[in-house]
DNA sequence: ATCGCAATGATACTCGAATGTCAACGGCGT
DNA sequence: ACGCCGTTGACATTCGAGTATCATTGCGAT
C-alpha cells in the first residue's frame, strides 16, 4: 500500500467531517444535499474540511439506501477486437460526466460465462445490463427476465427480444454483399467463416449468404463455407486462402465473415504472387481502418461498433432517466464499402 | 424494463428466503457462510427456495459491512488501440474467476479524466487500483497516496512510484531501436512520435532517442522530430511521411513512436513506388500482429500488452492476499523484432 | 414582550448482509 | 434425573449515508 504520506489513514466518513468542522453530522449532509437550508458561511466551514481531509463519500453507503448504483454492466465476447473496443469506448464515452460507471465482463464468447458476468452484474445493483448479442443460456434469460432495469442486446436485431435491441440486420448484410458478389459475376464464392454454434452473429451472417446463393440459384455444397480459427486473427487469413487456392477447384471469390483474417488472406494472397481481386477476389465483413489502405483496398460491411455503444448508453441513459423511449429495437444499419479487392 | 414473467418482481432479500423456507433469517444466514453449522435437510431446503425465487445475495450490502467491494479499478488511456485493449483484457482475464470485477475507465490521455476515475473508483470502494503511466496531476497523487490499497502504475517504469508498478523501459527500448538504426548505417532517422506533455511513455521513448542519437555523435535538429496527430492512427502515416519524402533531405529511416502510424507510412510508402527499406526504412514501436505479415515486415518494438495487465493484476491479487510480495517495480521488457523494413 | 422564522441539532430509522450473544428446544448417554 | 450437544431462533448491532420528525437556539419584526 502507497506510504502514509499525509498520515491520514483511516477511512473518512461523513462523521468526521462533522467532527471536524465543529457542526453536527445532519448539517454536512444537509450542507451537501440541500445547501439552500444551510447558512454560506457553514457551507464555506465545511466545505474547506471536506477539502482539508480529503473525505469522499462511501457510494457503496449511498447505494445501499438509494437501490441505484450508477453502475452500468457490458458484457462483450473480446475486449482485444477493434470493433468491441469500439463499442465498449462508446459506451464509456457516454456514460462518462454523466456520474454512470461501467462494469465491464469479457465472456469469450461463452454463453456460460456471458451468464456468470450477469450473475455478478445484477449481485452488484448494477442499474442496467447490456450484453451482446441473442445467443444467451436459459439461465441468462430468466436473470434478464427478472431484472429490475434496462437490458440491451447488442450487435444484432431480431424478433425475439429480451426487453431493448440496438445492432444491424446481420442476416441481411451478409445476403446484400453476396448478392453484389453473384452480380458481380462470380462463379464460385466460398464463404469463411462458419457459425459458431453460440454465436448469433456468425450464424445469421451464415444464413444469410446462404438464402442468397439459394434465391440465385446457386448451390451451397459442403465445402462451399469453410471455418476460420476461433478467435478470429489475422494470422488465420493466410493459410485457409492458401489451402482454398490448392483446391482442384479454385474459388474465384471468398466472403470472410470477419475482417482480420480477410487481412490475411489479402496479405498472403499479395505477398504468394495472386493478383485481387484478378485471381481471387477477396471481402470482409467490419470494416477496420487497415482494410482501404491495403495495397488492394477491400471490400466489406462497414459496421459502427462505436455507435452501437453510444447507442445502447443512450438507450440507457433514457429509460433510466424514466423515458420508455420509442422502438426497443435500434437498428444502426451498415454500409456495403465496395473497393479494389472484389 | 423486461416483461415481467416470472411474476417475482421487487428485490428479493436473505429475509425472503427465510420466510419462504420456513426458517429464521439466521439460519439462512449460517447455511450459507457457515454450512457445517446447519443441519444438511436444513442446507437443502434453503437451497431450494434459493433457486427457486432467484435469491441473488445483495454485494453492495456485504461490502458495507465487510469494507471490501471486491472491484478493481482500471484507467486506460484509449480502449480503442489493440495494445490497451490486450492489457485490459489481461487484467480481466486475471480477475475473473478470483470473484474479482473489473471497473473501466478511459481517460483519453488526459490525467484530468484520470484523477476523476481515480476518486470514483475510491468513492465506490474499489480494493485495488491500476493506472496507466506516470503523468498524474498533483490531485490524483494526494489520492493515490492516502489510498487503502494496492496501486500500480503500469506501461513504464521509473524510479518515482506511489506504490507498486508494472511495465517496461521506455526510454531505453527507444533507445536501442535508435542504437540499432545508427548501428546499421542510417544517416538521416527522423523521430516520428512527439512528446504529448501528459504522455510519460512519449517523453521517456523520444529522450531515449534524443541520448542515443547524442551519444553517437549525432545532431538532433529541430526537424529531427516530427509529430503525428493523436489519437495515433494507421491513417495519420501516410500524409506523415509523405511530407518527410518531399523534404529537400530525405530521410533515410523513419522511426515511428506508435505502431498505427507506421503502418500507415508503410503502406503509403508501398503504393507510392518507395522501396522500403531502400529508400526508406521503418520502424515502428508496439508490433501488432499485422506488422509481421506486411508485404514489407516491419522492424519494431514488441510489447506484450496482455501480460503487463495480467502481472498488474497478480500484483494486486498478491498484495490483497496478504503477501507484501518481492519488488514494487516489475519490468516485462521488450524485445526488438528486426525485420526486413529496416 | 411576543411571534415567526431561519439555522442547527438530537434521535431514530432505513437499506441488506452478517455476526455475536444468549436462549430454547430435542435427543442422547450416564 | 441431570447435563451435554446439536440445531435453531430472537435480538441487537455494525457498516456509511441519508431522511423524517421534533426540539432548540437566536434574531428581527411587530
Amino acid at each position: 500500500m502507497p506510504p502514509t504520506e499525509t498520515g491520514q489513514r483511516k477511512k473518512v466518513t461523513l462523521k468526521d467531517v462533522a467532527k471536524a468542522s465543529g457542526v453536527s453530522l445532519i448539517t454536512v449532509s444537509r450542507a451537501l444535499r440541500q445547501p439552500e437550508t444551510v447558512q454560506q458561511e457553514t457551507r464555506d466551514k465545511i466545505q474547506k474540511t471536506i477539502e482539508d481531509i480529503g473525505y469522499i463519500p462511501n457510494l457503496t453507503a449511498r447505494s445501499l439506501l438509494s437501490q441505484r448504483s450508477d453502475m452500468i454492466g457490458v458484457v462483450v465476447p473480446i475486449l482485444a477486437s477493434s470493433l468491441f473496443a469500439d463499442f465498449a469506448q462508446g459506451v464509456t464515452g457516454v456514460l462518462e460526466g454523466k456520474g454512470l460507471q461501467m462494469l465491464l465482463a469479457v465472456s469469450a464468447w461463452s454463453p456460460q460465462k456471458e451468464e456468470e458476468a450477469v450473475r455478478t452484474f445484477i449481485a452488484r445493483q448494477a442499474d442496467a445490463i447490456i450484453v451482446t448479442g441473442f445467443s444467451h443460456t436459459d439461465g441468462t434469460r430468466k436473470l434478464l427476465n427478472s431484472f429490475h432495469g434496462p437490458v440491451v442486446e447488442t450487435w444484432n436485431v431480431r424478433d425475439q427480444i429480451i426487453d431493448t435491441a440496438v445492432g444491424f440486420d446481420n442476416f441481411e448484410a451478409a445476403a446484400e454483399m453476396t448478392r453484389y458478389l453473384i452480380g458481380k459475376g462470380y462463379k464460385d464464392i466460398v464463404l469463411a467463416g462458419g457459425a459458431t454454434s453460440s454465436n448469433d452473429q456468425a450464424i445469421d451472417r451464415t444464413r444469410g449468404f446462404i438464402a442468397a446463393m439459394t434465391e440465385a440459384g446457386r448451390e451451397v455444397r459442403a465445402d462451399t463455407i469453410v471455418e476460420f480459427d476461433h478467435p478470429a486473427s489475422i494470422e488465420s487469413g493466410g493459410p485457409l486462402i492458401r489451402e482454398l487456392m490448392n483446391r482442384a477447384r479454385k474459388p474465384d471469390a471468398v466472403f470472410f465473415l470477419a475482417e482480420l483474417p480477410a487481412h490475411g488472406a489479402m496479405l498472403w494472397s499479395l505477398s504468394n504472387g495472386l493478383k485481387v481481386p484478378q485471381d481471387v477476389a477477396i471481402a470482409g465483413f467490419g470494416d477496420l481502418s487497415l482494410s482501404a489502405l491495403l495495397p488492394v483496398p477491400m471490400t466489406t460491411v462497414q459496421i459502427k461498433g462505436r455507435e452501437i455503444g453510444e447507442a445502447a448508453a443512450n438507450l440507457v441513459l433514457q429509460r433510466l432517466g424514466g423515458e420508455s423511449a420509442g422502438k426497443p429495437v435500434q437498428d444502426i444499419g451498415y454500409h456495403l464499402k465496395i473497393r479494389e479487392s472484389t
